[in-house]
DNA sequence: TTATATATTGACTTAAAGACTATATATAAT
DNA sequence: ATTATATATAGTCTTTAAGTCAATATATAA
């Protein structure tokens, strides 16, 4: 580095410069009971004081080396879980979306085992089945990222096996399928289900099969859920 | 809103507090002499001064409302053009990647047709073709930047008709197939890609076809390029 | 008029998804 | 034990859009 520029970065001070507010906001997403359900926060500081949010916060700069360290510990502190799913969206920037100026939001959605999740009884956060939450009059734009968050997880689940990372380790195929449904909001047919994910090879079966209802079906794990995996073409629509 | 919430903002000073700087970068893209071209920035400022990088600088808050304006901004100052293809493409943040510390950028890609660029002699802006800015060594993460940018353009030519915002107003059917190889690095087989391109109309036939060559071919316009249009498969890896 | 290059179309093949049917196996009822 | 019932799983035909290959059309140049 030139002592020229040394000079400079010296006398260089953040804030004689007008910069946005920059935080992080994540839709943490899994299944209860059957259905797709999102994690909101009661918020009991100012702005937007006693309103519902999506998790998330301002950027650490002592603690996070980087983005996906504040989305994950963020995660952390809401859920007790270090490794689930983590995906950026997109990143909403404006004059006025949060009332203490010009604010730039990084969004994320997350996938998780709601059984594996340790910090089930935090007293300002509430899973909400997504259909309500979007209802609700989220704190900021929200209710925006909260759409936006569901429509990428929505598109990524027609083409990728990414809601594996709602499952349970354990899970049969049947299960697998109704997550599918679940999130795309429609039935699937079953065989031309079973024979993507069984040819696609993201599934690896236990032989120790078994479990409940009439006939037992068999159970499988997951092959580990890949960001870059597709399948060769789309869900029809 | 509340006057507790108002007394809030009142005492509320962004300097209070450790933010990241946040800055716009851009892939501006296109086309000259059948290679794909990336717009460079010879910097002439601290820091990173002298060498190069992608366009792009701070959201100005007095004059952007929100990110897509400052990114337009940032391409209309560099091309004089206002509405080329824009995409946002992902936000990398981290502690180290400018030495002015904690750092956030957006970056985008952009897509244009280079006939219809104004500001062609800029002093400090040059076009590259894409595999030699890759050797370049750019300013601070730029060279990784770049390559997400043009990741995610290739990405996207293989399942969507994005890369008909790089054509002129009217083109053949062979020169548009040309660009789909030029950004997929690969051949495709003709009859495959003119079927698809003409059976999913996002093209229109002028009749007044005609142009250079032996035979003479048809000249199309495009209907319109959009970010939500998808074939029903992607084109075979 | 013929050669040549490029444009354009026809028609067959392939791959993966959808649709429908048949079979297998567990539990519960008789 | 036998039968009914529900769910799991497999077989197979159809459909659709892509890949392949060959044939035809139409400019320009020799």
């Amino acid at each position: 580095m030139s002592s020229d520029e040394n000079k400079y970065l010296k006398s260089y001070n953040i804030k004689d410069y007008d910069i946005p507010l920059a935080t992080v906001d994540m839709s943490i997403f899994s299944i209860i009971d059957g259905t797709l359900n999102v994690l909101l926060i009661h918020r009991d500081t100012h702005p937007e004081k006693g309103k519902l949010s999506l998790p998330g916060g301002f950027i650490n700069l002592k603690e996070d080396q980087n983005l996906d360290e504040t989305a994950h510990r963020k995660l952390f502190e809401k859920t007790g879980l270090k490794s689930p799913y983590l995906e950026q969206v997109e990143t909403t920037g404006n004059a006025t979306r949060d009332p203490r100026g010009w604010s730039v939001t990084i969004l994320y959605f997350a996938l998780l085992d709601f059984g594996k999740v340790k910090e089930k009884a935090l007293k300002d956060s509430k899973w909400f089945p997504v259909n309500k939450a979007k209802k609700e009059k989220l704190a900021f734009d929200h209710n925006e990222l909260l759409e936006k968050a569901f429509d990428r997880l929505k598109s990524r689940t027609s083409y990728t096996a990414l809601p594996m990372a709602l499952m349970p380790n354990l899970f049969t195929l049947t299960e697998l399928q109704t997550v599918f449904e679940i999130i795309l909001e429609k039935k699937l047919p079953i065989k031309s289900f079973r024979r993507r994910i069984l040819t696609a090879e993201v599934v690896i079966p236990t032989g120790e099969s078994k479990l409940s209802g009439k006939r037992n079906a068999q159970l499988f794990k997951s092959k580990g859920v890949s960001k870059d995996f597709y399948f060769q073409r789309p869900l029809q629509v």
